[in-house]
DNA sequence: CCTGAAAAAGCACGATCGTGCAAAAACGGT
DNA sequence: ACCGTTTTTGCACGATCGTGCTTTTTCAGG
């Protein structure tokens, strides 16, 4: 039971990557078999559908996605240096990465409104991130360096927009200016919401 | 020469509605005629092509974009006061309207790269708007009810953010609090870009 | 090398897709 | 009521899709 995984994981790299082309409606069996050089049985039979298939893809994209934007994120101490850690990398991700940007936002397209399993996955999944972004943005708050006195989720919602909207320019409109626009309101959306320099400890104060 | 077009408009809004509900690649000839209770060949002959027909759902929706959102904003005066019924109405239009949302922001995922016809109108179009609530936005400026030190495009950028995550979250994550939060944020938004009431005129001062 | 198991291929199926073309039906001006 | 034009239909085509079968090939353990 090792070629099975091994071939298996090769038709799942391969679909990601095809997915970051044409989306996620855009993974076939046809064109994955030929992509692969083998039937369309072959990698059919890998997955019990092709909704496995899709849902195999996300999960590989999640894993990606974790590697590059969280997980180095993580090492940065508690706080706004940590947010800000993970926003840049987020921008990046997004704002780079071989034309194919996000996979959850394509899909979130493609998805928002065809029921089933695949669309349940995807939306646990970006739940999911937006938790975890929110956990870094409560510890800053905790922390006393980003200000309490405005919802937490309007901060959230304000970041995702920014990648949103890089991710939306730079694959509809190709504008070119499209990341660094990203970086700069970002940047000036954590600075909006951090703390009055109220006393993040030993303030200067003056 | 009056069967036709009307026929032919009915079609367009039939396929307007249908693509709210599937988006602009879910419009085919088959559903279409099912819909209108006519032949494939029926519906087709009255586009040379698949594509001219997604052209001409983007137009009407075009058209009903700019009545709803542009053209009542209109009549309010040049400034501040006229991007805020822009904005207003750009987030009624995008978080309600009968589970459709826009359709350029749903288009935007299935064509961004799709090359071809069909994604060149919907870029245009875009691009439109764009120029459009920009100029809004410039005369704000000019009227000196909007700070003039920071990149226009980025207030802009802002703006389509807080439209993109209303879409994105309604439709995906099924939020019911979107709607709000878009309003709220918006509004902050705004607030935070407004001149620092230097002297839009006998200036209360404090 | 042999053999049972796992992996891949081959093939067929019904659906649906966009499109072309000839025939039919419905229309509108006189 | 006729007739030319416009609108609509009917039918077929080749592609491609996901999926169920059976058969063949490939693999790993003795």
């Amino acid at each position: 039971m090792k070629k099975g995984e091994l071939t298996r994981n090769a038709i799942v790299a391969s679909a990601l990557e095809l997915a970051g082309l044409e989306g996620l409606e855009g993974i076939t069996l046809g064109k994955l078999a030929e992509r692969m050089a083998m039937s369309k049985s072959g990698v059919f039979a890998h997955f019990g559908s092709r909704e496995e298939l899709q849902i195999a893809v996300l999960k590989a994209h999640e894993r990606r996605f974790a590697d590059d934007v969280l997980l180095p994120a993580l090492s940065r101490p508690r706080g706004l240096a940590r947010v800000r850690a993970i926003v840049e990398r987020w921008i990046e991700h997004t704002g780079t990465a071989g034309g194919s940007g996000c996979l959850w936002i394509a899909g979130a397209s493609e998805l928002d409104d065809r029921p089933g399993p695949v669309r349940d996955v995807l939306v646990g999944m970006v739940r999911g991130w937006q938790r975890e972004l929110m956990r870094a943005i409560a510890q800053a708050v905790e922390a006393g360096e980003l200000r309490a006195d405005l919802p937490p989720g309007d901060l959230l919602a304000e970041l995702f927009g920014v990648v949103l909207v890089l991710h939306h320019d730079r694959r509809l409109l190709r504008s070119p200016d499209a990341l660094e626009r990203a970086r700069r309101v970002a940047d000036r959306l954590l600075a909006a919401a951090a703390a009055p320099s109220r006393r993040p400890r030993a303030a200067p104060s003056r």
